[in-house]
DNA sequence: ACCTTGATTTTTGTATACATTTTTAATTAA
DNA sequence: TTAATTAAAAATGTATACAAAAATCAAGGT
């Protein structure tokens, strides 16, 4: 188990909520919760920020950014334009092999029985970015969709969310890699554009009539 | 004249090539050369990666990235897959206010005659960043563009390919506020999809012959 | 009651000093 | 000669201390 650095461990609590949204972040609780000194809160906050996880509040400080329907579909909206291209672009490069090893991390997914939702959301993305990143086509795309998911997870934090859509989610994945394997290429973006599509409808959804 | 803040400076003397594609970027020479101490040069060098204007050199170390042709091909299909995104998104909140400040806008650069071809890449983002963040409903996609428009004026360092192009690109621009104001939504998004393919076929073209 | 204004306090920005890691160079063995 | 190993160097990471800026709050005026 290797030592998270102060920025994984940053992500992962404002994820987990530990730090909700709205939260004031400034440098000197941080350092005295994490026990270092400013500097290293102070490069780990940037990089959050750059990320898009912290937003500016006021002039100088930083915040948790709240959470919002229109974003959550501005970021699916986002998904539904690069992700298809993502795939098409990486369709020549891709091969059996890196199919086998999406298939390994499928299974392993479903496996594991006991993920929380955000968890989920994260091996879900990597299996896209399995799918995404062959013959290392993609850098630019890979570092933008990178970014989006780590928005996208903070609103993966609903558990019956994530309860209602994770089978009809995994069909999708098994039948996107089985088209990918019989080379039924437009049928295969098809189906990854609906599949996102659907994902980002339930979420919306889930949003604006939970937050009403 | 407000003064630049350090991450201001490097990245416009990264652009104008004083530390060229290559380049190691240490924190010791920076200090050295700035006249500051090397906390400020961790913070817009971090900046500086994370908008991926420098690339990782090894395990600790950074550089400015090369150029490729790939790259820039990428970039472009990356716009062309964003950018009428977020023209549609933006257009019910399209007022007449905003189209004529982009009028302005367009005036103002045609009566600067010496810009370099860097800083005419800059103004071009300018004006589209204006349309597309109408409303304000974008936030999202125009930290997106933001960083792609960053990455791709690195590539606007060829006069020649600026001065080709400068009077064809400003004749779309005027063409597309003209749909926009007539409310001619479709052909303004055809127009706009056909302006960055055309800008990006031009990029590519020229670095390929050029590079060979 | 509310909006300025100014002083206080808090917070962030930067410099310096030290610790740790990474990189480089040299040395040795195959 | 080349590859591996290890010692020297240079570079990055982090802590502390101080400077500058921002946020807070209280007093005074309208």
């Amino acid at each position: 188990m290797k030592s998270l650095s102060l920025y994984q461990r940053l992500r992962q609590d404002i994820r987990q909520g530990i730090w909700p949204a709205g939260q004031l972040m400034n440098q000197q609780k941080l350092s005295d919760h994490y026990q270092v000194s400013r500097i290293p809160v102070r490069d780990a906050l940037q990089q959050l920020k750059a990320e898009g996880l912290l937003v500016m509040a006021g002039k100088a400080s930083l915040k948790v950014p709240e959470l919002s329907a229109a974003e959550a579909e501005e970021l699916y909206q986002i998904r539904l334009a690069l992700e298809p291209l993502a795939l098409e672009r990486a369709l020549p490069a891709l091969s059996f092999h890196q199919l086998g090893r999406a298939e390994d991390l499928l299974q392993q997914i479903e496996q594991q029985q006991h993920l929380s939702a955000a968890d989920r959301g994260a091996m879900n993305w990597q299996f896209h970015a399995l799918l995404y990143q062959a013959g290392g086509q993609n850098p630019q795309l890979m570092q933008l969709l990178h970014r989006v998911h780590q928005q996208v997870e903070r609103y993966l934090g609903f558990q019956e969310l994530a309860l209602n859509y994770a089978d009809t989610s995994a069909a999708e994945h098994w039948q996107l890699l089985k088209l990918l394997r019989e080379g039924q290429n437009d049928q295969a973006l098809a189906l990854l554009h609906s599949h996102i599509a659907q994902a980002g409808q339930l979420l919306v959804q889930h949003l604006t009539t939970a937050s009403q």
